[in-house]
DNA sequence: CGCTATGTTGAGGGAGATCAAAGACTGTGG
DNA sequence: CCACAGTCTTTGATCTCCCTCAACATAGCG
């Protein structure tokens, strides 16, 4: 089968920022392992076969989707972070997630054909989105497709019910801490440091997440500092003991970000052997 | 194909709640149009082909299942309601979502093999347990039944979002709002009136929801009777004037609950015509 | 360098939590 | 049928965590 030529039903029309080289194989991708398009793409032992997907670049600031725009592929993000957002009519805004390299998003437009969430760029970032429809064709074909893809969705509903249980039943500070622990493990998952990162987010978005202000993180943050438990200068972060602090806030994080690791991606490429 | 029979895997074995009577024929259900099991019969022409499900009974406060226990099976609510609650290390519990008849739970289990929540019936209750292999098994043959699945999941996904922004952005009065007029167009879906129901769940379960008390939520539910909005008589609740109600909490609902409409439930249906 | 967005810290107020107590409903057993 | 216990609901009084408003510091950027 010939590669199909990327179609432009992909090409979201909304933003300045450029649509990256097309064609690009997805072996010459750093994400290798970790990514949608990669994983397929090793099954068909070429660049783009049944697969369409297209990737896209934007600067920080710029939007990939917005609210109520239709539904037509997942996202999996090759580097950069983004945030989604959802919105209420009078202008409200809560931050619903912060997505990192290796995650895939956008699995909540998938029931009303439409998305439900503004997705925003936290600095410049490069994405894959995958078409659905040939995805779902595909996972027909390939049982192991499908059963990531159900284990994405069902990673994102666990991490939303997670989700649920902060802003519901935790207190400002255990949020906060339960934030950057997350945010650790997750940084660790992609190979960096769990000690030290660089919060890619405001104070503002962490606020919004967390269902509390931006003032309320900053006072957290300079208490946490106060503890000696972390060293913050605005946007890095270090922890000083982190065993100590997640046994302080032992509230164990008990989800995993909707990323597909090696394991997930080789099973994939194991189903045409 | 013969009918298989029940495995035993699908059996819940931690509570005393009998195991009703095996072997019903879906077509004999109520709940026709609305449930997983009865779309998938029809598909067959016979009761239980492909398909392993049973059906479970359980009375006010008994489990369905627990947080932690493996994932099997996603269950259709026939008649009753649930609740499921999430909880943290020191027993702080969140309740995550409440299931009414017609309706689908248990994805969050797909990803890490195990529930993440516990399911506990608010009033005597009967559920079908639909096996998750078989059932993926099928959406490979049944492009219908694949897509079906992923707009369950989707949807779940989606309210757990909206859920996010009721707590993290909305006041006590909106929380309790939206939940009242969730709950309402819930019980239209159902056929019975959206002006007035009963509450399943106490003002404990309801403030769990909401994040916040349940003397909150009493005292909210006494305001909204002094603004003369609606009647409330412990868990009856009567709307006066549901459009001016929806128009003071106007943060719109976007979301729909996990249920397989007549719509879907037919369209499986054609998929072997 | 000035300008703007973002981050930090303080003072005061308010929405909702907590604590307490009384009232209502439900089932049980006599 | 009623009395009783237990749970759930309601209402009040007080407290507190976090929000709001405000001022200032800092960082990023043309």
């Amino acid at each position: 089968m010939q590669p199909l030529p990327i179609t432009r039903s992909l090409e979201h029309t909304h933003s300045a920022a450029a649509v990256s080289t097309l064609g690009t194989a997805c072996c010459s991708c750093q994400l290798s392992l970790a990514c949608v398009p990669c994983g397929l793409s090793r099954i068909n032992q070429q660049p783009h076969p049944v697969m369409l997907f297209s990737r896209h670049r934007r600067l920080a600031g710029e939007i990939l989707y917005r609210k109520g725009e239709p539904f037509h592929a997942v996202h999996a993000v090759r580097s950069g972070a983004l945030k989604s957002a959802m919105t209420l009519a009078d202008g409200r805004t809560q931050v619903a997630g912060f997505h990192m390299p290796g995650e895939v998003l956008g699995f909540d437009g998938v029931a009303s054909g439409r998305h439900q969430c503004t997705v925003t760029a936290l600095e410049d970032t490069q994405t894959c989105a995958v078409a659905y429809e040939p995805l779902l064709a595909l996972a027909t074909r390939l049982p192991l497709v499908q059963r990531d893809l159900h284990r994405l969705m069902s990673l994102e509903l666990a991490r939303a019910q997670w989700q649920m249980l902060l802003l519901g039943s935790m207190s400002a500070a255990e949020r906060l801490a339960a934030l950057l622990l997350d945010l650790s493990r997750r940084a660790a998952a992609r190979g960096h440091s769990p000690t030290e990162f660089n919060l890619r987010m405001s104070r503002c978005d962490i606020g919004s997440y967390l269902g509390v202000t931006a003032e309320t993180v900053c006072r957290l943050l300079s208490g946490f500092k106060a503890s000696n438990l972390l060293e913050v200068d605005t946007r890095r972060v270090r922890f000083l003991d982190l065993p100590a602090f997640a046994r302080i806030y032992s509230a164990t994080v008990n989800w995993r970000p909707s990323r597909l690791h090696g394991e997930a991606s080789a099973r994939w490429g194991q189903a045409l052997e």
